[in-house]
DNA sequence: TGTACATCAGTGAACGCGCGTTCACTGATGTAC
DNA sequence: TGTACATCAGTGAACGCGCGTTCACTGATGTAC
């Protein structure tokens, strides 16, 4: 049946939550549009009248768990300027291992994007561009603004890499994820504070 | 029909390298057990006279590629001794990204990994430390084993996220993958000399 | 060395299952009068 | 404001398909005598 233009909003952002929440979790592959639909109290034929296919579903959730991400990120922030290195203490810390849900879309699903269609692949490239800016941001006005932009983007890169590393060794070599986390965040700052002190 | 030794061992080995080729190619959920088979000339059902299940197939199809990898990075060093700006030039190349089938599994699976059994997790830590071992006999040997240990996790970590992202945004933004991994490679070793200066 | 037979890798049909997508239908919403 | 009706988000059965896995069967290999 016909439902308010209120709720249709509300049923369309419904999806887009449950599917960028369970795709990080369980992989684009691993998670079907049954159980996205499910999980915001619909079956899978409303799905339809929202996305057009699964690839239009997934392209939209990356974009919208990258955006609750960032916000997630502009909140940790609040009003003081964090710093570089606590930028990267919060993108190299077991929470953002550990909360796989919740975390970046882009260490979740890193390599399956690169077998996904170019919508994805569009969303990655946008979403990375905003946090290597939002990096960007937080880098020394000493600093030139091509040396700043070099830095931003290894230390999202390695960032990425990082945690997925983590993850995937996490479930038999705890010491081993903390250490990759430590040492990658530990490698990237070291590099921010020579290029501060040429 | 029963076959010889010599071939079971044969079709075993086409098995694995099937496998390690085509997960590497199309993800792990993106490759079934009958096109497997099919790659390696043989019938699905047979499969499983080598393998019990798939989850057995990824773990080691995993350790093969991997071994692989690791055997045509011995065969590019040759006799001489890279140094790591070397090795992180070979490892940071557009062509190890574009290189998908043949190229390192870690990259290719990385954020896949974290969802699989642990087999297949253990199969990826004992793989990153192979890895990190040998980009660290590539170290000067003026650095100390902790500072050499360190920087050789988080080149490897690095590589893998820069690898995964380049490879990502390559559908829609060429020159955006390349800038990753310049500047990724370039942070890393820049993070190395300053190592050695101290 | 020759023969009889147990072994078992490989075949291909079949299993139940969940996938993405379609569609006839429902009925409350929104609109035109 | 009240009524008649077109719209369309949501339902749930159904589609063909490929998945991982099982299994009765085949027949060449390997072995015991």
């Amino acid at each position: 049946m016909r439902v308010s233009k209120e709720k249709v909003a509300e049923n369309r952002s419904a999806l887009l939550h449950a599917a960028s929440r369970l795709f990080r979790e369980k992989g684009i592959d691993g998670v079907g549009v049954a159980e996205v639909a499910k999980e915001a109290g619909l079956t899978h034929g409303a799905l339809y009248a929202h996305f057009p296919s699964k690839d239009a579903l997934v392209a939209e959730a990356f974009s919208e768990g990258f955006a609750g991400n960032m916000a997630g990120m502009r909140t940790w922030a609040g009003d003081r300027n964090p710093t570089f290195e606590e930028y990267m203490e919060l993108l190299f810390s077991a929470g953002m291992r550990d909360r796989l849900a919740a975390g970046c879309p882009m260490a979740a699903s890193a390599s399956e994007v690169a077998r996904q269609g170019e919508a994805v692949s569009s969303s990655f490239a946008k979403a990375f561009a905003q946090e290597v800016a939002m990096v960007e941001a937080a880098l020394d006005s000493i600093m030139s603004s091509a040396a700043r932009r070099q830095l931003a983007v290894a230390a999202v890169a390695a960032q990425i890499g990082a945690i997925a590393v983590a993850r995937a060794v996490a479930k038999t070599d705890m010491a081993l994820s903390d250490e990759v986390l430590q040492a990658t965040r530990r490698a990237i700052v070291a590099n921010c504070q020579e290029v501060i002190a040429d």
